[in-house]
DNA sequence: CTAATGATTAAATGTACATTTGAATATTGG
DNA sequence: CCAATATTCAAATGTACATTTAATCATTAG
């Protein structure tokens, strides 16, 4: 490469290729992901995607470098947070992108729910329908903090590590929509699991927080309300 | 990892990330901006990325194996597309969010801009509407293959190599704005250049057919006119 | 069949990257 | 100041990747 016009064009190619770097590793996805839930200490992050904590911080300041994550020290705690909303955009851009051209992910999905009997039956469209219309008990399975930071209007705060204890506060006679952070977060197949085994109508709503701020829908942010949905 | 959910969320991170991966390295991503284009063979895109044939050909290996392009041979040739459109879409939405993160590809394409003394002027908005409304000569200084595949409503064919011959197609009488493939290419600063040079009154349009397609505007295609604008 | 051409492959090279380990730094509480 | 804790850094490891060169395969024209 000589001219002027060729060096600019590489020096392009090669900041959009930062982007494209950042989001290259399954580790840093997985961080992405999680931080699209709300900022996070390192020690978090790493405790919840199972990497050990030097690795963890190392891959925060790839994205760091990146521009898409900022770090804000406090006390003894370092905390992450996405740098700007168009990154959870583009994570859910390529989120879709993986979904509609790599058949593998519909497969590997699919593998895993036959793999627990939980095979999905209602229509995506018709449930959040329901949902929006609070015609259901809906249920946060995330940790409260994720909770506190951004829910469905009208979901009731129930992490999956409490679910087994607060079954008394769901009413029977309603249908029950679980949901956690987006498609490929277990927590609410495995809450969906636990509640039809104790005869509730129970299914699962795949959006998370981050899906149904994509479509423009509002969030509530706050404390959990105490007993009853409504 | 060791349970069901835990090698499931691994999968599905591996599974976005060959997306990611594809996209990690300049030399590819400026093979899926020429084919956002429209198709060509490997020989023409080694030619027009100044990478070996070899060299192109593994890359898009690379890329037919995350599914983001496709390959057809016609006799000699092999021919590589885009495998939907969405695959420009995403690649718009990276080139976006570099942009809006990375201070860098501002300050790149500033200095380019000043070392040739050609700064823009007009507002970006402002040019577009006179665009769309043919109150402008419009110039698509592409290879005219590209301009075949799909160019701006109304606009002539004068690839920037043959655009000092045919300058006396123009009228001097009118404003002309020249675009080409989008904001990074430079082939329509130098038409530009050139023809301020000439006394014309010259615009460059950053958006190139995939900008202007993203925007939902209307495109056509098929053979260059002769002649005059309008 | 042979020569020519386009594309892919294989081998080889150097570079970049992910990850682990252990040390170093910074902050807070005693 | 010292100890405890959270994070980062540095060094070291193995793996993956980009690129080149040369060989190979496939197709067409003669």
């Amino acid at each position: 490469m000589k001219t002027p016009a060729a060096r600019f064009k590489t020096a392009i190619y090669e900041q959009l290729a930062r982007i494209g770097k950042a989001v290259s590793s399954p580790g840093r996805l997985e961080l992405l992901d999680l931080l699209s839930q709300g900022p996070r200490t390192v020690e978090m992050l790493a405790h919840q995607t199972g990497q050990s904590v030097a690795n963890t911080s190392h891959h925060l300041q790839v994205l760091r470098r990146a521009r898409l994550v900022e770090a804000e020290k406090a006390g003894l705690y370092v905390t992450y947070r996405l740098a700007d909303t168009a990154v959870s955009t583009f994570f859910l851009d390529l989120r879709r992108l993986a979904e509609s051209r790599l058949a593998e992910v519909e497969q590997v999905t699919r593998q895993y729910l036959e793999g627990r009997g939980a095979l999905e039956s209602v229509g995506s469209d018709e449930l959040l329908r329901r949902v929006r219309h609070g015609d259901v008990t809906i249920l946060d399975v995330r940790p409260q903090e994720e909770y506190r930071a951004g829910h469905v209007p009208g979901a009731l705060s129930v992490p999956l590590s409490e679910l087994k204890k607060r079954l008394a506060e769901l009413p029977k006679d309603r249908e029950v929509v679980a949901y956690c952070r987006g498609p490929y977060c277990v927590m609410a197949i495995e809450a969906v699991e636990l509640l039809r085994k104790r005869g509730f109508r129970a299914y699962r709503m795949e959006q998370g927080v981050t899906d149904w701020r994509a479509r423009g829908w509002r969030l509530e942010t706050g404390e959990p309300r105490k007993g009853f949905h409504r």
